[in-house]
DNA sequence: AGTGTGACACTGG
DNA sequence: TCCAGTGCCACAC
């Protein structure tokens, strides 16, 4: 990773990591950069990511499962239709299984 | 350069 | 996923 990128840019790049019906968390995120109090900046990064459809945003979620981000998305339920579309399972904004789909790329992406 | 902002996370009650 | 309050970081203006 270059370093010269920035935080965005690099909290993107994780986003785009993440593996096809997995998700993770915007603090896992953070903290894989080495900023684990950053998870609100993460937060920030998919949202500037929204006009880039290169960035599988609605794979980030809070640490519980939900889906705090999904009003960001175009269509009411986007979000939960893209990840349902993904085999993960939705109710109440959470995601349900999610010890089973957690993707923690601190631990994914080092155990290499 | 200081202030405001936010798709979070953690702690205390 | 207790709820409410607090701290944190990076970015835009």
């Amino acid at each position: 990773m270059s370093s010269d990128a920035n935080f965005f840019e690099k909290a993107q790049a994780v986003a785009r990591l993440i593996p096809f019906g997995r998700v993770t968390s915007y603090g896992a995120i953070a903290k894989y950069l080495g900023s684990a109090q950053a998870a609100r900046t993460v937060g920030w990064a998919m949202k500037a990511s929204s006009s880039d459809d290169t960035v599988p945003a609605h794979r980030v979620v809070n640490k519980k499962g939900l889906l705090t981000g999904k009003h960001h998305f175009q269509g009411t339920n986007l979000m939960q239709q893209l990840l349902e579309n993904e085999g993960i399972i939705i109710v109440d904004n959470q995601i349900q299984n999610l010890e089973k789909i957690f993707w923690d790329p601190t631990i994914e992406l080092m155990r290499k």
